[in-house]
RNA sequence: AGAGAGUUGGCGGAGUGGUCGAUCGCGGCGGUCUUGAAAACCGUUGUACCGCAAGGUACCGGGGGUUCGAAUCCCUCACUCUCUGCCA
């Protein structure tokens, strides 16, 4: 969440932000929130007046005891009934208010970075990096759904039987492939410097919180609700969430992690010819990077990170785009989003296969992940990136790669890690 | 899952109703001493909020309660450990 500090020296800042992303009536939003601000500090001035002066009086009560001196001790008693019955009054509105406060608070997604275009959709996204070429394809070339049936690699129908459509079985070669991928986004990311994390696939709400799934995004996530846990959209959430009331040290930053993960989405409400295939799943593989870093090296972090993924699509030899999101068209809690299309041939579609982004200060506010510098402490900036998505990335491989035979090559770093080089 | 014992500051560990944000030890930081280092000694060392400041308030696993006053008593939840059971 944004931090009031910030909203209360720059309110301005603060609306046009929220304008480029077509938040409704941001004027009005920041009045309230700023006023909500305003009223609880005058709410706790006065209570911690009446507690320090509460305080005061039981320390008197207890010389008095101490002394020996009862009946001066149940005189000053009689006192205090007053104060405390108007402690506990504005205890109670003190607290009402601060949740009220934080319910408005967490309704403002993250103020776009300066770099980041206006813009009302995905139209308005701006293609800043392409590079491949596109390939021919050789005559009777065959979508990636028809390619992994005839193939016989990856089994849709079982899926069906034991979940649920948009939850694939990988078999042989495709099962084989997938692993190898993983492996080899794996050793990519721990070459640059990544450090290995297997996180738990289930995370409590608090969790859920702390990188903006929660509130009002539950609907996106299964939860699993006999025990109050929700299955990860995404390894960014347990990752990231590691850090979560932390102060780090000086010299433990940056923290640079990298998880493969299972994703669970519900994406509740698609449906259509262009979720077909691999292009949209309830259940998928993928490779996340995430950064701790102080803000003034944040934004040479987050170039890092894309030329990572640049790299992992150059050596599978993928064609590809960059995209810089439009405000109106970027998650919730970002400041700024690259994302990533591979080019799927048969489909003659780009498809998102990764999305890299800089949080700033807004996830970690929530987690509470600072940093302490010469005794003063700091909030930290997250960012994290798909190094890289599977399935995306396997539909434009066996598409791309298609031979006239009706075999898949595969590139040549992924074949110490398959142990095959074709399949057919 | 059943029975019992716990949860205190970076770590260890005191504290069972009165000035305790918390004795002490270790660690960290600063200093004295030393050519340098070690040892020794002295000092310092949690977080957040309110306030221009002085200062104030809150926090001893989470939440609630009793009391003039709670780390300390009560209720409740979570977690950890030990034993038993089950199990990859």
């Amino acid at each position: 969440m944004l931090q009031l500090g910030s909203i209360r020296e720059n309110p301005q800042w603060a609306i046009e932000g929220l304008k480029k992303r077509n938040f409704p009536d941001p004027g009005q939003a920041i009045d309230r929130v700023l006023e909500l601000d305003r009223s609880r500090r005058e709410l706790q001035t006065e209570s911690d007046n009446l507690l320090a002066a509460a305080n005061s009086k039981a320390r008197e009560i207890g010389q008095m005891m101490k002394t020996g001196d009862k009946e001066a001790a149940e005189a000053l008693k009689q006192e205090t009934v007053n104060l405390k019955s108007r402690i506990r009054e504005l205890e109670v509105q003190l607290k009402s208010s601060e949740a009220i406060l934080l319910e408005e608070l967490v309704k403002l997604p993250n103020v776009p970075h300066e770099s980041v275009p206006p813009g009302k959709s995905a139209d308005d996204n701006e293609i800043v990096f392409e590079w491949g070429d596109r390939p021919a394809l050789p005559e009777g070339a065959l979508p990636h759904w028809e390619l992994i049936k005839k193939l016989d690699i990856i089994d849709f129908e079982l899926g069906n039987k034991i979940t649920g459509a948009g939850f694939p079985v990988y078999k042989k070669k495709g099962a084989r492939l997938q692993r190898a991928m993983i492996n080899f986004f794996l050793d990519e990311a721990i070459a640059a410097g990544y450090s290995e994390i297997q996180p738990p696939l289930l995370v409590n709400a608090d969790s859920g919180f702390g990188t903006g799934q929660l509130p009002d995004k539950e609907g996106q996530m299964y939860e699993a609700t006999a025990d109050s846990l929700f299955l990860i959209p995404t390894a960014e959430v347990p990752i990231t969430n590691l850090y979560r009331d932390v102060i780090l040290a000086e010299d433990q930053l940056p923290v640079k992690n990298v998880g493969h993960t299972p994703c669970f989405r519900r994406e509740a409400g698609s449906w259509g010819a262009h979720v077909r295939g691999l292009n949209r799943l309830h259940q998928f593989d993928k490779v996340e990077i995430v950064q701790v870093q102080k803000p003034e090296n944040s934004y040479r972090a987050l170039d890092e990170m894309i030329a990572h993924v640049k790299q992992l699509l150059e050596k599978l030899r993928l064609p590809y785009r960059i995209l810089r999101l439009c405000g109106g068209d970027m998650g919730f809690t970002s400041a700024i989003t690259y994302d990533f299309e591979v080019w799927s041939s048969a489909q003659e579609r780009w498809l998102e296969c990764s999305s890299v982004s800089n949080f700033e200060t807004y996830q970690s506010n929530r987690l509470k992940l600072r940093s302490r510098t010469d005794g003063k402490t700091q909030l930290l900036h997250t960012l994290n990136g798909s190094a890289l998505a599977l399935p995306r990335i396997v539909a434009a491989l066996l598409e791309n790669n298609q031979n006239a035979d009706g075999s898949v090559t595969i590139p040549g770093v992924l074949v110490p890690y398959t142990g095959f080089d074709r399949i057919n």
